[in-house]
DNA sequence: TGATGTTCGCCTTTTGTTTGCGTATAGTGA
DNA sequence: TCACTATACGCAAACAAAAGGCGAACATCA
């Protein structure tokens, strides 16, 4: 990113400061009289030269319409849903609010994605644990040992590890203290497959 | 998200509050009785504004039906350098590559934040297994129970849970086969504290 | 029917844009 | 080193558009 000259980072200054005061941006006049300066169009031309460097954006005409940009430029990351919870056994108790996590894109694949908060041990032995956020990829078809999110009998939604056994399905829990389950696999639909997991502290 | 003018930020708030309060959402009137608008049009207006710009969602023709948007904030990613492995005991192992791994930006605080790849399963006790990505914040102090990156004696690196056990500290590894170990606080120094994990599937 | 939201025309104030002109300053090529 | 040039920085005035406001008529929902 080019860098400012001395007068350019004053108001580049002054600006990250207003806006957060606040929370709206100054108006030209309010930034001229901050600085001593009786004509506008000095300071339209400060902003201007701070946007082609880079630091601010405005909409053409709008009145306060700039925005400092973040000048730490990294990958895009994406906003999945975070649906609801997820514990072993218990349906997925949908969440009223719209809550979202954001989640760097390389982790999400082609497929629809969202997000679930895992409640509970039960996968504990997997390393996860009760408040991680497991990455769900939307899929119906699930390849050997991947961790599927399955719906039993129509009712029953579980987080297990998925094994296809001659005609039947295994569905091994990744706590030792829960035994495997082994259905027949019309009895056993798949919603999705979990591809990360993340963790706060 | 656009920025807004100074009334539109004060009505946005307004209905943030009332909202809050009541549970429901005010009528025209009652928002231009609070900022003594005679006119229902131009509350109609400011609303119309408001929801141009993404910061409500309203039914057409119904009463009170102003919902506020959650703000879109946190949709950035940060990438960080992902500077070595980790393992216990074995000092952490510069990378050569300048590798960068994407993480979500609520997840990185205000200090100097870098990655590390865990090498082994000795951290498999508080779930972090071969493989994973640690986020570290670069600091030189921990709090009790939080998981840091130690360098004892000047040598050997560990990732373990610190405790403060007067005037000595306790560095407690997350897999039940190693001992504890309990030093002069002098001895170790801290070189940052891990704030989240990452999995890839 | 009463409460509420929508739309229209018209007005004033606030704000941003543009043009023209001038000075100081820092770098550049001869 | 010296003229040349680009850029930063500044002023003033004219202009254009958005933002903010009014009242009245109309539509819609419960």
């Amino acid at each position: 990113m080019q860098p400012l000259t001395k007068r350019q980072r004053e108001i580049f200054d002054f600006l990250n400061e207003f806006i957060d005061q606040n929370g709206y941006a100054p108006s030209l006049e309010e930034v001229g009289r901050r600085f001593g300066l009786s004509s506008l169009a000095t300071v339209h031309k400060h902003l201007t030269n701070l946007q082609e460097k880079g630091y601010i954006k405005r909409t053409w005409n709008r009145s306060r319409s700039v925005e400092v940009l973040p000048m730490r430029v990294g990958t895009r990351a994406v906003d999945l849903p975070l649906l609801g919870n997820v514990a072993a056994g218990v349906p997925i108790e949908a969440m009223v609010s719209t809550e979202t996590v954001a989640v760097p894109e390389n982790l999400v694949g082609k497929h629809e994605t969202y997000a679930l908060r895992v409640r509970g041990d039960s996968m504990i032995d997997e390393q996860i644990r009760d408040g991680d956020v497991v990455i769900v990829e939307d899929r119906e078809t699930a390849d050997n040992g991947e961790m599927v999110i399955a719906l039993l009998r129509g009712t029953e939604v579980t987080l297990k590890k998925f094994y296809r056994d001659n005609g039947r399905v295994r569905l091994q829990p990744a706590n030792e203290s829960i035994e495997p389950l082994i259905v027949d696999s019309n009895l056993v639909q798949i919603q999705g497959v979990v591809v990360g997991v993340m963790r706060r502290y």
